[in-house]
DNA sequence: CCCGATGTGTTAATTTATTAACATAGTGCG
DNA sequence: CGCACTATGTTAATAAATTAACACATCGGG
């Protein structure tokens, strides 16, 4: 399902090539086709080949990721989520980038304040 | 793992517990087993009764679990995770919490400019 | 003390996942 | 066209996970 969100849309051998000591590809063929039997996922047709997608929209599956991160190592915590991720990524953050982050917490202190 | 994370420590039974959906008892004590046997967790008698543990600390569990969720997610962008993360937990989040939070990436964006 | 409740150690049966093998069909290039 | 190449459909063999069952040890209350 990871390769699948990170790539979009993937055939069986994309999904193999993206996975670390991956399974044979027979495998990961009846995966897939086990994952669209309990309607985890859909394929369409592109050429000669399948082409498999989440039918989860990315934005829900990843709050849900998000959700569950938070719930496992950090209490159930937002800030200390953020907070360890902000941590983590300081390489990764450009200036304007952490400008933006700034107004966009000053935008919901103000909508906090104002319930 | 996620469970012995969660709770820190925890019994086969206290795993069978927090899962939804949970396998049988005897299927939770030999997964508990095989994740002792390839090096994830370790396991201190407590009375009559095991207690599993972690063997990767919360911290370095954390940030690959952190790492992997923006990588499927967020293209690999923290920034546009930590933005996701604030959306979602508005409702979680104090305003001294917030008020924090833009005091770190002031701070974060001072370390940045100094160099 | 003794017995029931609970937990571990172990084995065996069953179900599920993984893999290999082969048939079939479409694509594209010489 | 016709022949590799690649992909799917399917089946069968093997490997692994799940489950049940039972023996054994320990703790705590009657």
């Amino acid at each position: 399902m990871d390769v699948l969100y990170r790539l979009g849309e993937a055939s069986a051998k994309d999904v193999q090539d993206s996975i670390e000591d991956a399974p044979s590809y027979s495998s990961v063929r009846t995966l897939l086709g086990k994952l669209k039997e309990k309607g985890h996922i859909d394929h369409r047709e592109s050429g000669p080949k399948y082409l498999y997608f989440p039918l989860v929209k990315r934005q829900v599956a990843s709050r849900s990721a998000l959700s569950n991160v938070v719930k496992t190592f950090f209490e159930d915590s937002p800030f200390l989520a953020v907070n360890s991720l902000l941590d983590q990524s300081v390489n990764a953050l450009s200036s304007e980038e952490l400008s933006r982050l700034e107004q966009l917490i000053k935008a919901k202190k103000k909508t906090l304040t104002e319930k």
